[in-house]
RNA sequence: CGGGGUGUAGCUUAGCCUGGUAGAGCGCCUGGUUUGGGACCAGGAGGUCGAGAGUUCGAAUCUCUCCGCCCCGACCA
């Protein structure tokens, strides 16, 4: 049985400068991590043994799945990242791992980079060693440390350069066995967050650069998240803001006809959408065409919204380029033929209409039907421009950002939106690395096919801060039973006392064969400090044994989510704690 | 990488504007008094003031460069 005095929780009474949100001074004040420099952490021993409980529910939950436990390097060849799809964005976030030396070997090229996730292994790894249909599907899965090199690491574990992720990837023969194993993995997750105390919910997301078909993230809501959900209860739509869409645009809407002939008006000066909505053209916002010019893998290709509508840039991710920026003005106006702020996509006003990669237009400015845009000549707009007559559009897309009012796609009521943690993702994957990596089985007929992949990720160490952040106090952390470093806290007031000293071995004793993890507070502090230190690093139950308890001839029992102490008679201590900690696991 | 802030003992910080002996609280060590919600008294250890350069008789303080860290933006588990 572990004993404070011998164990090692370096709890502090104040707040380190560096933490700003809850958890995240809460995980430095219980001693449960130190910080080394940025984004990188060292697990002190209190903060490992809940780290482990989490990863120990989760591997439970993966192999009842059916999921196969392995273990990969984190240390890679830079040449399998080379042959992957997603090299150009995913070097960005690597770090090299480099021969530290100077002399020895020749200076080239990185030979080496250390892993931020692992597709670009377990693929060639099972291209080597399935090839038959009989060996599918197949469901690996690793937990062990990633690094991103984050260009901004935050809030403690919460974004991390080297943090630790349950990563797994599915094999299987055909899209319909993908979808199962898609699924499969949905519900392990589900009761993985159930079974840790979390509320996390599925949401739709964006694949980002992982690419693939479909995918969901897992949200724990929290002010502090770094993602937006937008929601409706009554449907139960729900998905992160860069993925969401909205009821907006009827999907009936015919296209207006043309108002008018097309006129251009001189409109000196104005740049910005806000200007053109003011005295004196009072054009509204939601009448204008906002034209934006991106560069994807080089080439320029422009993007049109309403005015007053927001570009949502992940959704450009559905055009297919490796890589996306914003252009600069000096990219611009050779292409156009004006400046930013009198930009337009009308047939024959555009420079150089070649150069372009593509223009690509919202759903929503139909509903413009007849509106304003740039002439694209400086210092010129044009009006009565008609959606299907004047517009050279290329194709129509959802690029706009969603905003929380708008109706539900799914039952028309308004649309919410609230901030989150993103705690888990899956993505069902297709075969888009197992092409690349020539990942192919033979089926019955002696057909050869691509496996078609998925590819699943739990943030660990995030989940462990997200538990944190949603379970505490004014005092200090709340663990949820089933992830607390200890279960049951035994708080030995009087340590000095032979027979309060016997009692809180034999209590602990008990808990322990009820199936708790047990820590003995024998620490010769006065009851306050304990019991502020107790509060700090949050142990659920709380068993507390006095020199003054004993005269009475009672302990005290107390859960640190609520309030109430509860006086037991010393006969009884020891079956009511026994219940207690029955009640509490089974409860979960 | 752009914008903003910050760096003084293990932690939280004062001092910087207006250059002149580095100070406090917590924590730590010793002794004593205390002991049911972060005690008190006395004594003590602990600081290249992020690094380098410059200005100056003299720099924590002024100037420049670099570095670290934090916050806002884009990326992600």
């Amino acid at each position: 049985m572990n004993t404070w005095s011998r164990f090692f929780i370096p709890t502090l009474k104040e707040s380190p400068a560096d933490a700003e949100i809850a958890s995240h001074k809460l995980l430095v004040r219980a001693g449960l991590v130190r910080k080394l420099g940025g984004g990188l952490y060292t697990y002190m021993p209190l903060g490992l043994r809940a780290f482990r409980k989490i990863s120990d529910i989760c591997r439970q939950e993966l192999d009842s799945a059916g999921a196969i436990e392995l273990w990969m390097p984190h240390v890679h060849p830079v040449e399998l990242w080379e042959q992957g799809p997603r090299w150009a964005a995913a070097r960005e976030i690597m770090f090299r791992a480099d021969h530290a030396g100077d002399g020895k070997r020749a200076p080239k090229d990185p030979e080496f980079v250390l892993g931020p996730t692992h597709e670009e292994i377990i693929t060639p790894l099972v291209k080597q060693e399935i090839s038959s249909y009989r060996d599918l599907p197949k469901n690996f899965y690793q937990i062990g440390t990633k690094f991103r090199n984050e260009i901004r690491p935050r809030y403690g574990l919460m974004r991390a350069r080297e943090f630790v992720m349950m990563d797994a990837y599915s094999f299987d023969a055909d899209d319909e066995g993908a979808v199962k194993s898609y699924f499969n993995m949905k519900s392990a997750y589900e009761s993985f967050f159930k079974r840790i105390g979390v509320t996390a919910i599925a949401v739709e997301a964006d694949t980002g650069v992982m690419g693939g078909s479909f995918s969901h993230e897992f949200m724990v809501p929290a002010e502090v998240g770094d993602d937006d959900v937008i929601y409706n209860e009554t449907s139960g739509y729900a998905a992160n803001r860069e993925k969401a869409t909205s009821g907006l645009v009827p999907a009936d809407l015919a296209d207006a006809a043309p108002a008018g002939d097309v006129e251009e008006f001189a409109t000196p000066g104005v740049v910005t959408i806000n200007a053109l909505s003011k005295e004196p053209y009072s054009v509204p916002g939601d009448t204008q065409f906002k034209t934006l010019v991106y560069i994807g893998d080089d080439k320029p290709f422009l993007v049109i919204l309403r005015g007053n509508d927001e570009l949502e840039e992940a959704k450009l991710g559905s055009l297919g380029f490796g890589l996306l920026r914003p252009a600069t003005p000096d990219e611009i106006e050779p292409v156009l033929g004006a400046k930013p702020g009198s930009l337009g996509a009308v047939k024959g006003t555009i420079k150089n209409p070649a150069a372009l990669a593509g223009i690509f237009a919202d759903h929503a400015i139909r509903l413009i039907g007849n509106g304003v845009t740039g002439a694209n000549k400086d210092g010129f707009h044009l009006r009565n421009v008609n959606v299907a007559r004047d517009l050279a559009i290329t194709r129509f897309g959802d690029f706009r950002r969603v905003r929380a009012g708008e109706p539900c796609p799914q039952c028309g009521q308004p649309l919410q939106s609230k901030r989150g943690i993103e705690v888990g993702h899956i993505f069902k994957l297709g075969t888009k690395y197992s092409e690349k990596f020539g990942a192919v089985y033979t089926d019955d007929k002696k057909e050869n096919h691509p496996m078609v992949m998925g590819c699943y990720g739990i943030g660990i160490s995030r989940t462990l801060q997200a538990v944190i952040e949603q379970s505490h106090d004014e005092n200090g952390i709340v663990w949820p039973w089933a992830v607390a470093p200890f279960q049951v806290l035994v708080c030995l007031l009087d340590p000095g006392l032979p027979e309060a000293a016997e009692l809180a071995q034999k209590l602990g004793k008990a808990a322990e064969s009820a199936g708790a993890d047990v820590l003995i507070d024998d620490r010769d502090e006065r009851p306050g400090f304990k019991f502020k230190d107790a509060d700090l690093i949050g142990i659920p139950l709380r068993i507390t044994i006095g020199g003054k308890g004993l005269k009475e001839g009672i302990v005290e029992l107390k859960w640190r989510a609520k309030k109430d102490v509860v006086k037991i008679a010393l006969a009884d201590a020891e079956s009511a704690l026994v219940a207690a900690v029955q009640e509490a696991a089974s409860q979960g």
